[in-house]
DNA sequence: TTGATAAACGGAACGATGTTCCGTATAAAG
DNA sequence: CTTTATACGGAACATCGTTCCGTTTATCAA
């Protein structure tokens, strides 16, 4: 057997010492992301890989070694936009009244749904490389929302019977069929909805 | 000027006669078409051109000849799909009883959404080379089963309270969630709400 | 029947795109 | 500083959709 040295006081068996991941692997991969969303968000979800690389200031290869395919790259981003949505129902729920942090976040779902113009095509597309996207959507969203609907209920400022889901499908309805009309006339129905939650709330006037 | 001999007896003006459409081009036009279908049927929409135009035995200068772009021959496939599954109300409706045809031409109806796996991500893709076609389908399938629900209706089998259109939704809803499941259940389910149009009908037992 | 001719055919070639491969560069560890 | 695993870069490949143009052929008039 080969001697290595001990790389802690565990057992010297099985696994070997991993060396640290490259510092320039990470910067490369987060300005992949970064690079990814605006081309996404600027020229739709089918743009060339080559042109992310290119402006990412990366070989093919590079990116080719952090997401093998190409939906690799579309499902990484989405996975981190929703992220990005999801952590901001806590941030607005910790600086503004229940119900001006929901409606708020119900703009800020807005702006997730109208950037991923031509994502619908990919998820309806059958490739199973997109399979677990839509639970990821629920798995992230809906707790958030719900978060702020409770808070707000607890507040008597809105009513207690809407499912959030119901409201996330909702909203996102509202916004697909958006796609050929204004993104302001989207929000403004939106806003409209929300409002329709103060509508029977237990402090109402 | 150069010197025509005279098309017939109307002025010689303007134009010239038209050279009857030759044999080959017909023959090669339908050839494709049901190529096409088959092809998309097996392999879904996003099957290469050039598969198509070998299985039908022609060059793919031909195939783009009669449909200069991709989108221009699955929207043929899907129009004329659409007209068969159309043009089997009538016939279904002369050989069978109200009900019976109506049941029978849903099934139908299934068959067509189902056989179209992968042409939603087109329909959603956002290209405007689809965007004729869910219009096409209310177009045709609406009368074709406006009719079977009428006769129906006038033999007193089935209740008059429902609309075609959201019949026809429903079903294609039905169909489309089962792109993981079995086509049997699709027809079971689709076979029982169908059923469910017989309860409360004018003839009721 | 036989040219003349417009129309249709066939497929090589082009450009774009996703993906693979491998020689080279380099960050981390000793 | 040397070593070495790791990551990088981009040429090269395969597969698309699409274009182009020389060749073939069905139609029509004589």
């Amino acid at each position: 057997m080969s001697e290595k040295p001990p790389c802690d006081g565990a057992s010297a068996a099985a696994v070997r010492a991993p060396r640290r991941v490259r510092a320039d692997s990470q910067r490369n991969l987060k300005t992949l992301l970064e690079t990814a969303l605006a081309v996404f968000s600027t020229s739709g979800v089918e743009a060339p890989v080559r042109e992310i690389a290119e402006k990412a200031g990366v070989g093919i290869g590079t990116l080719y070694r952090h997401f093998p395919q190409r939906s690799d790259l579309i499902v990484a981003v989405v996975r981190k936009e929703v992220d990005a949505c999801a952590e901001t129902a806590a941030e607005l729920a910790a600086a503004h009244a229940p119900f001006e942090a929901l409606k708020c976040w119900m703009q800020r779902y807005v702006d997730l749904v109208l950037t991923k113009r031509g994502l619908a095509a990919a998820l309806y597309s059958g490739n199973p490389a997109y399979e677990s996207l839509p639970a990821y959507f629920e798995g992230r969203l809906l707790p958030a929302l719900q978060g702020l609907l409770d808070a707000a209920c607890a507040a008597g400022e809105i009513r207690r019977d809407v499912e959030p889901y119901d409201l996330l499908k909702a909203v996102a309805q509202l916004s697909s069929s958006a796609h050929d009309g204004d993104p302001a006339h989207t929000r403004r129905m939106v806003a409209l909805l929300i409002d329709g939650l103060r509508y029977g709330a237990a402090g109402e006037q």
